[in-house]
DNA sequence: ACCTGAACACCGTTCAAGT
DNA sequence: ACCTGAACACCGTTCAAGT
């Protein structure tokens, strides 16, 4: 009964012990430190002397996810975060288990509100959920790569099943027995996260070429890298690069997103 | 031309500067440190006082690709590198840039091997491909995070080239028109990568929970807590989770493989 | 040419002490 | 109840000094 410390067990409402799945698996992903010699630091506001407003989950989630958003997955740090919300290190620690929870609080805002704000069950819904989830990506370059740890670390958090369910869900609505929807859903939960990833990533090292260097410019630079390549080793990536890649992510994307709902509505091929 | 210190400069045959990409994204990534308390260390062979072998680049990346292999992501540090090496943590230095390098030549290591094993151009030559690198990102569960991160911060990078080559390849072999080439083998690589590191994880967590739990049993523990999920807020994971997740991991897998290439073969649903 | 190992500048996390 | 900030046990990486 008497639990000796409060801690951040406070906020264990929001991190539900489901079902007999301990969480003894407690390492979360962080990108290793890129001294890049001159990143312009963000434009912090002075450091305010001390804070006016209490410290709050809420609000530590918030600065993080400014942070991550600002500096990359590097530039999250408890001592960043914690001069950015002028306090000491050890105060985030009172509403905060760990940088793993933190993490995850940060994951699961974004995602919640990226799908919150499509609606459901229309014609092209699934299309709505992606574009939701591929926007929120390239909006938060850090996402993908940590959605998709959560999914492996934790395939009951609150993460997992915010993407399985809307996604499963319209996958559901469409007219295929149920047997094939497990299949049919993690095959668009594997693309999409996968695909908005690279699009993210692809852009954000488009902008760290120069700002005058745009996202169709960069594939250029990557389809002439790859024309390199030697014709007897890479006969196909040669071959894909010649004909050009896609100027336009979003047409692209969806491509792929029609091409496996047409993979599921079609039926599999021999069976 | 004289070029001050030759430093890990002498393997830059392996790190080809392509074409106008400047490689200044040398960001690499690595789990944060997972302090469990007891993870039974490995059986270290006695630290032999010194080294009778020299090092080499070659020996340097076997070990990390053991370290990894038995510490997980965690556990390759420069330092217990060094001390499986029978050397001060700068030596390594020597032969390799940094830790980011460190990571590529492993995951291409070990991707070479996975791919070279399958053969090319038979019926079914796909399956082959992914259950390639499905068995190999079982065995080395730090091998998925790894490609993806690879994939989104070097693609132009030999890992990149190396999986998308080989996918491709079957694809072209497909009798599909090249204007489909790359959304067909993005998404099977992007399926593959995720569905098979997502196994990998399934698979570690459940060799966590003891020695006497198998894959299967932990797959209906996870069941057993999608189960619990209000009906009204979740759905579609309820209903998946009521028909039972599939016990045999590669038949799921394959099942998804098909899903696409039946998209692919089937054409665009309306266009 | 290759290796050594102390040192540097970081991390996440803890915890006695304050209010 | 909530916060402070020094301290601890790590990291990756560097570099003078050795052989």
């Amino acid at each position: 009964m008497s639990v000796s410390l409060c801690r951040a067990g406070a906020s264990g409402a929001s991190r539900p012990s489901v079902a007999g799945i301990s969480f003894q698996n407690k390492c979360g992903t962080a990108f290793q430190s890129c001294q890049n010699g001159r990143v312009t630091p963000p434009p912090t506001p002075k450091k305010p002397e001390r804070r006016t407003t209490p410290l709050s989950r809420e609000r530590i989630v918030d600065a993080a996810i400014d942070l991550l958003d600002t500096a990359g997955e590097s530039g999250l740090t408890f001592r960043a975060l914690s001069e950015r919300l002028a306090t000491g290190p050890g105060a985030i620690y009172w509403h905060v288990a760990n940088k793993s929870e933190l993490l995850v609080a940060a994951t699961n805002r974004v995602v919640s509100i990226a799908l919150a704000a499509q609606k459901a069950g229309q014609p092209g819904a699934i299309h709505d959920v992606a574009l939701g989830l591929y926007d929120a990506i390239e909006k938060h370059p850090w996402l993908a790569p940590q959605i998709t740890a959560q999914l492996s670390h934790n395939p009951t958090g609150p993460v997992t099943i915010l993407i399985f369910e809307d996604i499963g869900r319209q996958v559901s609505a469409l007219d295929v027995p149920a047997s094939s929807w497990f299949t049919a859903t993690t095959a668009l939960m594997h693309y999409i996260l996968g695909a908005a990833g690279q699009n993210a990533a692809n852009l954000a090292r488009a902008r760290s070429l120069g700002p005058d260097a745009d996202r169709s410019a960069y594939m250029d630079t990557v389809a002439g890298a790859w024309k390199q390549l030697s014709p007897e080793d890479y006969p196909f990536t040669r071959a894909v690069a010649e004909q050009g890649l896609d100027h336009d992510d979003r047409t692209q994307f969806l491509a792929g997103i029609d091409l496996i709902i047409t993979g599921v509505t079609a039926g599999p091929p021999t069976a």
